[in-house]
DNA sequence: GTCTATACTGAGATAGAC
DNA sequence: GTCTATCTCAGTATAGAC
């Protein structure tokens, strides 16, 4: 309908912003700043802040899908796509280490808040899990393929949280090659997870 | 000097509240209606909120080192020291399954504010890692005791979080019972971590 | 579809009486 | 040491011109 562009640039702009700064912090000034309209016109597109949250969470869902299935199109095998999920830690270091994970930070945050789209920015972590959880079932874990999902989202979201903290790359890199010997050893037969 | 039960009412509705709904997002107005005192008082014993937050992460910081002496005292080995921090998580878990991590979701509500507070905050974390350092180090683990250290943290803050996205109190039980093992394995030899 | 102007609210902060 | 009254400012949101 008519001119999507700035609407987009809007979703955009307030998505990197979410992720840089958090949601509260967030201005619509700083969104406007960025998208170069005034704060007016903002309006013309969403009526409230809660609305381009809702147009974030959903463009990301969006997005993660999409990455997802590239990542089940271009793994060979499970394992493969399982690696695919551990090394977006290497690939997306450099933001971790400022802004931590933009899943996690922006669940905690409105989980704080007790804002009404928590539901709506959970499931990108159970986008993760249920897909994850069906790698780990086609690797021959049916037994505990969601408990391993769930350890292995885990602990992705506990190096974040601490290499943010401690402005330390080189923990990202190691936990990761942790991880690798991990599953590793997940796909060695049926014996215990650790 | 003087009244101090008032200045330490405030500092304790603060942590709470700082705790249950963020930093930004709670009030003057949030912490006077506790304390029930009116909000020009307030000035009396604080000159601004940054000033109450630096009180809040003082006292945390006091009372997480308390905290690691009797654990130091109360554990007869290293393994039972490190063992009292694998178990917070299950001590706290009600907490944690509503809020998360005090300390991981304040560092990175800070961190996004990129308030100046940021480095105080992430000394919580500091006196963890030493902590557990030291441990690992009586463990006979010289070599790699600060990474084990770092990963034992790491997971921690990631179960603190999956559990506040799941409102899943089963999976904290689960992930600590990993972790205990973990830990038994990192007690025989000198072998791999994992 | 975009702008300016403006209303309204809540928050941090100050002044001064008691 | 505590209160009420008040200031200032930023942020959300609306109205209406262009």
């Amino acid at each position: 309908m008519g001119n999507k562009k700035t609407r987009d640039h809007i979703i955009e702009a307030a998505d990197r912003l979410f992720y840089r700064q958090g949601y509260e912090h967030t201005s619509f000034s700083d969104i406007a700043d960025v998208v170069r309209i005034s704060r007016g016109n903002f309006y013309y597109h969403f009526k409230t802040k809660d609305e381009i949250l809702g147009a974030v969470i959903e463009a990301r869902l969006a997005n993660t899908q999409r990455m997802l299935d590239r990542w089940e199109a271009e793994g060979k095998t499970p394992a493969d796509r399982i690696r695919s999920f551990i090394h977006i830690l290497i690939a997306n270091r450099a933001d971790i280490k400022r802004y931590g994970c933009p899943v996690g930070t922006l669940c905690g945050e409105l989980a704080k808040l007790g804002h009404a789209s928590q539901g709506e920015a959970n499931k990108l972590f159970t986008l993760f899990r249920v897909w994850l959880s069906r790698q780990f079932v086609l690797l021959g874990r049916e037994a505990d393929a969601d408990a391993l999902a769930m350890h292995l989202l885990a602990r992705s979201q506990g190096v974040a949280t601490l290499a943010s903290a401690f402005h330390d790359e080189t923990f990202i890199k190691q936990e990761v090659r942790q991880m690798d010997d991990w599953l590793e050893l997940c796909t060695e037969g049926t014996a215990l997870a650790e």
